[in-house]
DNA sequence: TCATATACCTTGCGTTTTGCAAGTCTTTTG
DNA sequence: CAAAAGACTTGCAAAACGCAAGGTATATGA
């Protein structure tokens, strides 16, 4: 597991930003959760980009240590965790927004999330809330 | 050199803007050159979080493919370049804002970009369309 | 109750990327 | 014309990643 991919320190917000969720694939589980309403370790193993079992395990704790996504028990299957967001979480769905915007402008292949891109480009504001609020 | 960082091709917008910018110094780079307007290799050099310069030089190379900055030679010293933002560049700026204000939220040490973060607090969309037009 | 399946991890190992130090090449300056 | 500035390049060790193969609980169906 990596060293808690050290922090530079630099006391710059936008490299605090990077080195709490700026790797490969912490945006991609939070994508998960707040944007396809998945919210366990098999889900996330299944989705398109198929992230590395060590590494995915690797992340949820990491992101668990910042206090961005909670684990609990899933109360009807004991077997089970169910990820959610907190609030600091929940907070960054700008952010996602964001770069799904900008990528919408500038990739012009694609699209999984076109549904979501779709309900920003209505609704933006009132989109947003509905995320972040819980 | 990283070898082109192999985009993921899953379709989804945010996978495109991780594997185009998405990376631990892209989004440093482009700080240096949108909100603190520093031009030079030099200058990316002497940014507090110590960049290598192979990689600053591997970022360069791969920022420019994407075309998101944009490098030409100093009229006024040969030896020099200057890189800037295309308006593919500059269009990156709201997704810095939330990182900005997501980690001003959060981050409750220190601070760098102070200054961003009071004028983005002070009028979001003027200093934000200030950034994005040329 | 016993085999099988589900869900969540862990481990080992080879490959890729990063980080550091040192060196090169060209242009400018004193 | 020697020294410095500016932009890279190279080599090597360390870290992170990606894959495949376990391992440990809990559930489920015969």
């Amino acid at each position: 597991m990596r060293k808690n991919t050290q922090k530079r320190q630099s006391g710059c917000p936008l490299t605090f930003g990077l080195d709490t969720f700026g790797d490969r694939w912490s945006l991609l589980i939070i994508r998960e959760i707040l944007l396809r309403g998945h919210n366990t370790y098999s889900e996330f193993l299944a989705a398109e980009e198929k992230i590395a079992t060590n590494i995915l395990i690797d992340r949820l704790k990491h992101l668990e240590a910042e206090n961005i996504i909670e684990k609990n028990r899933d109360p009807n299957n004991r077997r089970s965790f169910i990820y959610t967001l907190s609030q600091k979480g929940r907070d960054l769905t700008p952010i996602l927004l964001e770069i799904i915007i900008w990528s919408g402008a500038y990739d012009k292949r694609d699209f999984a999330l076109h549904d979501v891109l779709e309900k920003i480009k209505a609704d933006r504001k009132g989109f947003e809330a509905s995320l972040i609020s819980e």
